[in-house]
DNA sequence: CCGATTGGATTGACATGTCAATCCTGTATC
DNA sequence: GATACAGGATTGACATGTCAATCCAATCGG
């Protein structure tokens, strides 16, 4: 009883569901980015920055929330945001509230390429994803990636 | 009947699950990697090159044949062995049997590396993926894992 | 009022990856 | 034998990310 448990070694059929399961995950990734490239000219880095400024009050957040909200780097987020804003997607401005802080708001520009690269990036997830599992497939896709989340401490 | 069903949209509640099963796998792997590079001081990218070296036949690969393995461009493991070779873990050399073709060699440094490393990381897999599961979720993770990658035309 | 500190963001140096262009050496063609 | 061309790998220029260092305006302590 005092043998613990802990630190053992995966069985050779857990490493290939192991296996299959993280190559999985990213090549359904790449593959969505790739069409969402080709559809839209934005990549997955873009399209995250574009839907939280889209969904949050009056398209603007504080730098600082963003890179929270995405769960970047400050420093990943200032050099991505210089590259969109000299495409004109975003534009940034001292907050007038928080003396440090940075307002970052969605350009027209930035809203509409959003609006036009999201439907179609919907329908390939529906198309790669969704369509390729039953219903209960789907449940239990849910169910487990919960208990994953679960078991990294990861926030809902 | 003339009406196609393809192109849908996904629900809320399927954008969800899909949110979350893509951002879980990705934060699995972040935290591998991150263990990873601190027991052994390897990229996964290492690891990758490493394993399939070790597995192969006299620790040598053919650099076209290592890509094809891993699933890389030619240029990324070109400049990639460079990296390692300059570390001491690998060694090309001409192959005597095809003109052109380049031999990718495990060195003992290398194989060394490969072994130490390989231990702590299985189990982290253990940790981290294993036993985050009941069994009968890891079976489920199998089939429609298998599913999605037939859904993708992936190679088993 | 001055120097230290703090919060927030930016910058620079560097690592890794991608794409297109190039190199190199045999082999085929005339 | 010269010329093109093939297969295989490398190279270079560039995009993106990471980590550590810095900047800059306010605020605090004395």
């Amino acid at each position: 009883m005092a043998q613990e448990k802990r630190r053992a070694m995966p069985t050779r059929e857990q490493l290939r569901i192991w296996r299959n399961y993280i190559e999985t995950a990213d090549a359904l990734r790449t593959r969505l980015e790739g069409r969402l490239q080709s559809e839209s000219s934005l990549s997955s880095a873009d399209y995250r920055v574009l839907l939280e400024l889209s969904e949050a009050d009056r398209r603007t957040l504080r730098s600082s929330e963003l890179a929270a909200l995405i769960g970047w780097q400050r420093s990943r987020l200032s050099h991505h945001l210089g590259r969109m804003e000299k495409r004109g997607l975003v534009h940034r401005a001292p907050c007038p509230d928080d003396v440090h802080g940075i307002d970052v708001r969605l350009t027209d520009l930035g809203a509409e390429t959003f609006r036009h690269g999201s439907v179609p990036h919907l329908r390939d997830v529906h198309e790669l994803f969704v369509d390729a599992l039953t219903p209960e497939q789907f449940a239990q896709v849910d169910e487990f990636t919960e208990a994953l989340r679960r078991h990294l401490d990861l926030e809902p």
